[in-house]
DNA sequence: TATGAATGAGTGTTCATTCAT
DNA sequence: GATGAATGAACACTCATTCAT
């Protein structure tokens, strides 16, 4: 007799929203955002085509809602970190949670990636990313300044080279023949003492 | 009216060839394999849109062409430095001859880099990547052995990874911005002695 | 919480179909029936999607619901002027209404005028204009014949083209800088002695 | 061994660009513009659907260049009455070759009045039919003035609105009933003198 | 060898309509 | 009666590829 209400009309939403984005999640980072298409996507999800646009004003907007969903929860995990006083443990965290998302959370990364080194894609998503890079070197220069590290700023953009480096070499040369722990080892102990 | 003579119709295809890659790799550094069109590179090549199909089979076997090229070419230089004997020098040269790459042949990283991190393209491309990549950390290895370095296959890896995120923050996320001769100094003293 | 009584539902409904309509003749008149979706109708009525298809079965029923309203009320319009017995008087209202029409309910025409022009509207469609039209061709040729005005059927013919003529000119080419009111003088003035 | 000739290139997009236009046409006139897809141009034509992009940038840069040809040759045919020095014999000309038009070229009209009475087209077109319809106006102007008539630009709006009316009576409200070849008669004895 | 007209499968996107509640 | 999430067919348009000459 009276419409659904307004909690179910909302979770239904948000189920289908997470159908939509889960999917296009795991074909973005196997396949890369312009290799997929929107019938992929749907199919994937289990849905019709046309759903995705009840949500999402094009696929370009949806790669943004991941992407900015992704940024999101790195500058999260990035916060987490702010309370920790000894800069040297604060540092050996970050690497390692780091290198933890770079194992456990793939699609994160490559996702990203494809779509940096992508000319083409929308102006403000390089902008996004750019700006959350920037934040991030930010943030490891006054952590190295911390540990009395000369030159931090330019040992930052080392530092990030390296996870960066790393992190491709892994995901898209060597996969499991990368030697990821033993790197993780090896930035920590550099810097550690 | 005469027939050509066969080097006549050898040096044609040649040029024709020659028109058609060096038009791609302007474009696919540009824009991206994914977003460039036949017409588009014909049309910059000021050729026909059918003549690529006669030296290769498709748009993939052209990028395989063209990334095989700049492969070969990278194999070149490195060899080229093989017959220095005093291996912190070529450590040095090796080293800088790869920021000027990185500085003066932007297409030859922005081509390559979208194709790496682009699952979904040709398997054979993938794997020879892998090859020239493994090699690349051999020849490293060997020649930091060489320096008396502790564990210089991991090194290598650190090495190869620094070089390369180092490319990646200029070319996509930094640009102008990165600490380009900065980092090529840090990378040489580190390993210097 | 008490079951609503007969009459209130019959308010409901009306109120309901009352809103839509309003929504619908302006974006139609607005924005064309092809380019209007049943969103946009909703939307600006201020109630679901759906709730269209509990008062008409299709996009076009209510099309044609609202151009039978306004054809009924034309209809109505006409029928108002019966009562005159002058019929110069009553050419001269007919004429001056037809004008302030055409000013002041530019929906009315930009609605009817774009439905007429294109073909593939409904048969039905087609059929219930042609049978207003032809019905307001024999009133005014009554009409014309009471002013003793030869060949009658043929002035009337050549009326109403002038009247449609003059909307189209003001409607859809000229706008403001058409003649308005001095075409409705001329008008006048030709038949009026 | 050689290519097709540039002749034989250009015929085969002549015949392709004819064959194309000539579908669009008659699907235009009858159907309406938004009520006709490529698809059936395509049909229609006999050609693939993305043919008509190698020759059209769009559905409607097709719709443009049709109504520019037509709108052409409309002022060609305006043209050839220009040397014709009696004023009465010029009306007369023009008002008879409008009635052949129409009773000989439907879909010339046909195409145009969906498109101007039709919002939501592009207003490149918008502007150039106004345009084309300022300049008949000022042609009729001028030869009722010739002709002696009273008011010469008010007069040119009537006739204007006498055509376009009759027009529209006949190909969208009465069609074959239409009394077309008295009403030519009629606007031109009225002003005949 | 070289041309470019032609194809057709594919793309992202829109929207009238349905239906469970 | 009213809601709005969901559907699926249709749309305009793109582009790698083919082929007659």
């Amino acid at each position: 007799m009276s419409p659904k209400t307004k909690e179910q009309f909302e979770a239904a939403r948000q189920k289908s929203i997470e159908k939509i984005t889960d999917s296009a999640v795991k074909l973005f980072a196997e396949y890369g955002y312009l290799n997929v298409s929107i019938n992929q996507i749907a199919k994937t999800a289990g849905v019709s085509q046309g759903l995705m646009y009840n949500y999402f004003n094009s696929k370009e907007a949806l790669l943004l809602y991941i992407i900015s969903s992704m940024m999101e929860e790195m500058g999260h995990l990035m916060m987490s970190f702010h309370a920790i006083t000894d800069p040297f443990e604060k540092f050996e965290k970050i690497v390692r949670a780091t290198f933890t998302l770079l194992k456990e959370k793939k699609e994160f990364y490559a996702t990203i990636w494809p779509v940096i080194t992508q000319q083409g894609v929308s102006q403000q998503l390089q902008e996004m990313l750019r700006h959350t890079f920037t934040s991030l070197i930010d943030v490891i220069e006054v952590m190295l300044k911390d540990m009395n590290i000369a030159n931090p700023r330019l040992e930052a953009f080392r530092l990030g080279a390296m996870l960066d480096g790393a992190a491709l070499g892994y995901l898209y040369v060597f996969k499991e023949e990368y030697p990821l722990d033993e790197m993780e080892q090896l930035i920590i102990q550099t810097y550690k003492k």
